[in-house]
DNA sequence: TCTGGGGTCCTAGGACCC
DNA sequence: TCTGGGGTCCTAGGACCC
């Protein structure tokens, strides 16, 4: 059997990348790219992280995810620009369209990754020219950037594209992982995330190389599953399919930081309530019905969380429904201390084409059919056509989370 | 006026059944 | 007289990704 031959295109700083594109073709005369800049949440509202920084911004020691405060202290003149999600949805689409002209084996990975199988150029063609034309293109007809890494499979071709940033093509074939992989620190193997990298130095794991020799049985009996897989992907071993259809989606949930401290649980109620009606709007779009409620709470004191769920015997996706839930689930959680966070989210989807009436309910038709109406009226006249009169005067918004115009926005997924 | 929001997967422990 | 052991389901929490 051939090998296979994937490419990894990731675009480089994507958020900011897109925002800058777009002022410049709407005659904006500074790109963002060439100075010290970031996307970053509103600090009013209490969502002050950095989403995404520009090159400039990143010698400053800025880093994505820290609060914004402090990278202005690191930066006092650092230019930030708020977060447009649509926009982005825009160039994710514009980048996915160019590049099923290359392969229809495509996966989507992200907002701002994707992995092509180009198996079927090979012989014919260099790998190195392809990807560079697409690379070129890329930059000619989108206006930004993007790094591709190029390999057997898709661990290493994402481990490929870091190599190098931006506007660069990078080859890392399993011939080329003790050169080239081996000799980068463990925090930058796919998988490895602050807890284990802790874990690892502590047994003198420093290296991707000294993680691919150390002893696989030691690594299970430490880290169990997670030992294994880690260790593999630090020995190049992946051999995952590109996933075009996409994956099933599994769950689906909708979480804000509030923008100020929650105290009581009438408020909280409200907040939920503003969660759940994007939830169930979205579950209705997918055509899905969810058996697992779940309801997160982030503590204001120490910014500790806590969940606690229920699994329901009739599937649902009617959003009172999984609001009476989410209000008694929180009831129960809540241990009194001031709320920085809510969240709701909702799993085990089914199909909602084969209906199952546990039991026959009229209040449950007439449900059905509200919900139907407000999603039809929220579509075609915008979110806030419709809201509840509950919220007219409570200071929250309506509706929490923006509904993104596409319903099947790309799932970023953790395992390859 | 410190640290967002959207996901997935794994594990541990308890309940319950045979 | 006994306190075994396997399997499954459920929940909470932790780990990781972008």
């Amino acid at each position: 059997m051939a090998e296979k031959l994937i490419f990894h295109v990731d675009v480089n700083s994507a958020f900011l990348s897109f925002e800058a594109v777009y002022r410049l073709q709407h005659g904006a005369k500074v790109d963002l790219r060439d100075i010290p800049s970031a996307v970053a949440g509103s600090q009013a509202t209490r969502h002050g992280i950095i989403l995404a920084k520009s090159a400039p911004a990143k010698k400053y020691g800025i880093k994505t995810g820290e609060p914004t405060w402090q990278a202005m202290q690191k930066c006092p003149h650092l230019f930030t620009v708020p977060p447009n999600y649509a926009l982005y949805m825009c160039c994710h689409n514009a980048l996915v369209e160019l590049l099923k002209k290359y392969t229809d084996k495509l996966q989507v990975f992200s907002v701002d990754e994707c992995f092509m199988d180009m198996s079927g150029i090979q012989g014919s063609e260099r790998p190195l020219k392809v990807a560079h034309d697409i690379r070129e293109r890329i930059k000619k007809e989108l206006g930004f950037t993007v790094s591709i890494g190029i390999s057997t499979n898709k661990l290493l071709a994402k481990m490929g594209s870091d190599l190098k940033k931006p506007d660069a093509v990078s080859t890392l074939f399993p011939e080329e992982v003790p050169e080239k992989m081996w000799p980068l620190p463990i925090e930058d193997l796919y998988m490895v995330g602050s807890a284990t990298s802790c874990k690892l130095r502590k047994m003198g794991i420093n290296t991707i190389g000294d993680l691919a020799n150390f002893d696989l049985g030691i690594l299970k009996y430490k880290l169990k599953s997670w030992g294994e897989l880690i260790w593999e992907y630090a020995n190049g071993i992946e051999n995952s399919e590109i996933a075009s259809s996409g994956q099933q989606v599994k769950g689906l949930g909708n979480s804000t930081t509030v923008h100020f401290d929650v105290e009581d649980r009438e408020t909280a109620h409200q907040v939920l309530l503003s969660l759940v009606e994007t939830v169930g709007m979205r579950l209705r779009l997918g055509g899905w019905r969810c058996q697992v409620i779940s309801v997160s709470i982030k503590r204001a004191e120490d910014l500790v969380s806590y969940s606690h769920q229920v699994k329901i015997h009739t599937p649902t996706d009617s959003t009172m429904a999984v609001y009476k839930y989410c209000k008694k689930l929180f009831d129960e959680a809540w241990d009194g201390s001031p709320i920085r966070h809510l969240g709701v989210r909702v799993s085990e989807l089914s199909s909602s084409d084969c209906v199952q009436l546990s039991l026959f309910d009229k209040d449950w038709e007439k449900q059905k059919n509200a919900d139907r109406a407000v999603d039809q009226i929220r579509m075609k006249f915008g979110p806030y056509s419709i809201v509840r009169s509950n919220f007219l005067w409570s200071g929250l918004k309506p509706l929490e989370g923006g509904l993104s115009d596409d319903a099947s926005y790309p799932v970023m997924k953790s395992i390859l």
